[in-house]
DNA sequence: ACGTAACCTGACCGAGCGGTCCGCTTGCGA
DNA sequence: TCGCAAGCGGACCGCTCGGTCAGGTTACGT
């Protein structure tokens, strides 16, 4: 991704990369990009060193799992494109984000910290956010999203439904999909009050990805 | 607060406090609970050591600081229940909190991690939870609010609302006044769909609280 | 003025981190 | 089958962290 660009790997190498490649997955998932290489590595069943050698840094890694589980959301919200009902599409790409941050915590770390910097994280959150946008097109144009509403909001509310239910973690698991329903009710026109702020642009929107990319980089 | 009880201090001594306080208050602000201690003794003149006279550990620090901002939340919204529009002062309610997390980098931290474990911190967030739930209560009675809003849900989607901006940091400082003001829109009763999920009981915060204070202690 | 207990300090400790490096192993083209 | 470059691994480095402690300093009751 990072590091090796397309060289043909050695049977060997491209064996242990896969199984870097999970075991990190696994592991940031369960612990957040905290979880340290050295366990990484055993989880893997191969050496500290093994990993730096396939990504140069930690960062590296990071981003290599952060584009994967970016372009699998975008996946799901193209997919929903073509859905009959632009609200149900809409809230079902919402679902989609919100359980994804439930079940993946690197994933919910995305958009603050680490491995910004990198173009490809960067170039699949844009798509990521052309998705969102799409989708939320669709549904103001069918009046069920008020029209003040951007893709921007529909990630960022995504966010902030999960972050809601984060501190009761494992006690009530399922939780965020109370707040999720908040939400969505609030993006209906029936209880539209005018909003006091703006929403981001794109362009804010890749300047806070490229912030926080500097912040957290070496 | 958890060490030195009420023993009357020496001069020197509750002086050196006091700054120390305040360091460990602003540091934790700008920074969030990650701060290191030699960085918060050097911001208050002190030996790293003397932070250690005065709070056990880290985590007693953090609660003492903690203390104090949830029972200046708390004042807030005693406050408020004296206002004339119960709608008016909910919402007002709802701005000071996410105003405060944020201008304060460790409250926002709260309900994650640390320093729940201490029966101070505790019983300092159960007072605000007791004044957000008497506030929704003036709210739902008058009509404003939906029926199926709790005093917890007030708490978890004022969190929501900085979550949502968070991201977006430096770049739009203010964009969680739009996303508190969807997510309140959302607490009318003329958006109300049904929830799928009930409300977190009193029970399972507490549960939730304790819970993430094991994991975080040590 | 003085003795003492309370207090302060910064060197020090062990743990854990990301990242490096060099000697050994091994897949693979010829 | 053989030679070698690609690949591997884990000891190692430098750093930062929370927390400790021996020894010097100082406020304060008498």
């Amino acid at each position: 991704m990072t590091t090796t660009p397309p060289g043909r790997l050695r049977a060997d190498a491209a064996h242990n990369r896969r199984a870097l490649l999970d075991a990190a997955a696994a592991t940031f998932a369960e612990q957040g990009m905290d979880a340290s290489i050295a366990q990484i590595a055993a989880r893997a069943g191969i050496g500290k060193g093994t990993v730096f050698r396939h990504f140069a840094t930690k960062s590296h890694l990071v981003a290599a799992i952060l584009c994967d589980r970016l372009a699998a959301f975008t996946a799901v919200g193209t997919g929903l494109l073509d859905a009959a009902d632009p609200e149900a599409a809409l809230l079902e790409f919402m679902t989609t984000g919100v359980e994804m941050q439930a079940r993946d915590r690197c994933f919910c770390e995305a958009g603050t910290g680490i491995a910004h910097s990198d173009p490809e994280v960067r170039a699949a959150g844009d798509r990521l956010l052309d998705t969102a946008e799409a989708l939320a097109d669709r549904a103001r144009r069918q009046g069920s999203v008020r029209a003040d509403i951007t893709g921007e909001d529909i990630m960022l509310l995504s966010r902030a439904a999960y972050q809601a239910a984060a501190p009761m973690g494992d006690v009530a698991p399922d939780l965020w999909r109370r707040y999720l329903h908040v939400i969505f009710d609030g993006l209906r026109p029936e209880a539209a009050h005018p909003l006091p702020h703006p929403a981001p642009t794109g362009a804010e929107f890749a300047a806070a990805m490229d912030e926080s990319g500097a912040s957290g980089g070496p």
